[in-house]
DNA sequence: TACCGTTGCGTTATCGTTAACTTTATGCCA
DNA sequence: TGGCATAAAGTTAACGATAACGCAACGGTA
């Protein structure tokens, strides 16, 4: 086999065989790492199995979302998986329609299709605003970039809204475009914000990487942080200790998700019950939130 | 069809048909947005010509290498792309006999397959080299995450090595780890160079993340950037615009050889005849090697 | 009307492997 | 040594599409 270099025919393997080995992953962006490590720890965790990735990225459009479905499921894999509970109505037809496993990833609640792996972005964003209002923050706001369809930041952004309202606080300040989330945006929103609303002294930023700019465009603006403004963000990037003052931010365990992930896809492939596995995010203090 | 939520088989069809509309893609890395990028705008450039990516991460491992190539073989793609140009024998004899188009990305030169599309990491160390002597440096260091496989780094570092002899400078120290290039490692490095070399005044980082880390730990050493150290990283992360001082750095245009990637599988399919494209680097100049 | 080229439609071999099935060989015991 | 259970080996029918093929219908021309 080696020295023809033989390779066998996976389509003629997968048409007569009973089981598939490909899983398919769904994923809404690979940009900034958001979900390339998830799919770094499910690939080399399915990878112990013999399970082969098949990757599709929707770019956060639901029409794509469909189309990659169907071209996964068109594919016959053994499992998939896909982030977000939120999807176009098509698509969750199609996944239940197709019989095969599906883990859902990175978001929990409301209308999960068989077995979820995931956070509560709502409990998330309410964390957020909480850890600002105990460093004395009084007028907050809640700044980035929001697809229409990343139903995860509408949580996180609801969450902290809940929070204010129950301390009382005034109402959170929305500062948020649907274009992609980079450092420019997080910092012509951050200027746009505080010409608008001067008196806002917190900020929770939809990403890490959004929150980059804004600390660039407060120290540009001649604001302290944490003195006048805290900031905090989501998400860990690699970056965030790095800054100066490096960045609070709530870290989400990507590594686990993926791991845990490929133990779902593993269990549901040998019949066990679906299950749905809620798992924590840390908190990380940093010097954007420090107590002065 | 829509109504019975009719998904047509795939593996059928492509065992049947002609030709295949999966194309392989192996990488190396997909952490910090490393490949990510490229990874992005080739499958959203792919997409429009109806072609599936099929995922394959090797995470620097030569065995791993050899096994998903043939992994990937096995689906019988209408094309490979692959990172590097630097492969395990096996994997480019395998390639080779496959009689499948393969396109090589991020690095160009020696033994291309068929077609390649990326930089001369040479002339990058050698410019990244030059850049530090023009801003006065004189005893510089080449420091960051090294893999045994990461024949790129190993280039870049050469290329270096080779401006500062052409320069009549003192060799270049280096401060490498086969570890994954996490700022901790960065900034766990400078200190272990700083304290057996006192006299580095350029540090050439292997990517941006690893920078990150470096300038950490020179902020906590006391050493001022760019009047004491100057430091250029490698890759353009969108962090490095927002550190403090920001990072210059090199960057590869990671959208362009996704693109171009794609355009070179399309005519490769159309038989077209291979080419090697060369992309040129950007320097970025930022706070982190400004003049003094 | 006969002829021929074109089109449309229905049938069937084929892709390369797996798994079920049949046949043959082997081993053990009475 | 025969009989039977078991193991090994060999054979064949799927899997679900595609594409080649054959045949009938059709239309234009001589």
């Amino acid at each position: 086999m080696d020295e023809l270099n033989y390779v066998p025919n996976r389509l003629a393997g997968g048409l007569s065989g009973t089981r598939s080995d490909i899983v398919g992953v769904v994923v809404t962006s690979l940009y900034h790492s958001e979900f390339a490590s998830i799919l770094d720890a499910l690939q080399s965790a399915l990878l112990k199995s013999n399970l082969q990735v098949m990757l599709a990225n929707t770019r956060y459009d639901p029409d794509q979302e469909v189309t990659l479905v169907r071209s996964i499921l068109s594919w016959r894999p053994a499992a998939v998986a896909i982030i977000g509970v939120d999807h176009p109505p098509k698509v969750t037809e199609l996944l239940r329609a197709s019989g095969v496993p599906i883990i859902e990833m990175w978001d929990i609640g409301g209308d999960v299709i068989d077995t979820a792996v995931g956070m509560d972005h709502t409990a998330v964003g309410a964390a957020q605003a909480r850890h600002l209002i105990e460093r004395g923050c009084k007028s907050l706001a809640f700044l980035g970039s929001m697809r229409d369809n990343d139903a995860r930041a509408q949580k996180r952004a609801t969450g902290a809204a809940q929070a204010i309202t129950a301390a009382g606080l005034n109402d959170l300040v929305f500062a948020t475009r649907p274009e992609a989330g980079k450092p420019d945006l997080g910092d012509h929103l951050a200027r746009e914000l505080l010409s608008k609303h001067p008196g806002i002294d917190g900020i929770i930023c939809n990403s890490d990487v959004i929150a980059f700019g804004v600390l660039r465009a407060l120290k540009d603006l001649g604001k302290r942080v944490p003195e006048d403004i805290s900031v905090i963000g989501f998400g860990d990037s690699e970056a965030s200790s790095c800054m100066t003052p490096s960045l609070s931010t709530v870290r989400p365990d990507r590594q686990r998700i993926g791991e845990k992930t490929a133990e779902a896809i593993l269990a549901r492939i040998d019949d066990e019950p679906s299950t749905t596995m809620t798992l924590d995010c840390e908190l990380v203090t940093r010097d954007s939130t420090r107590s002065i």
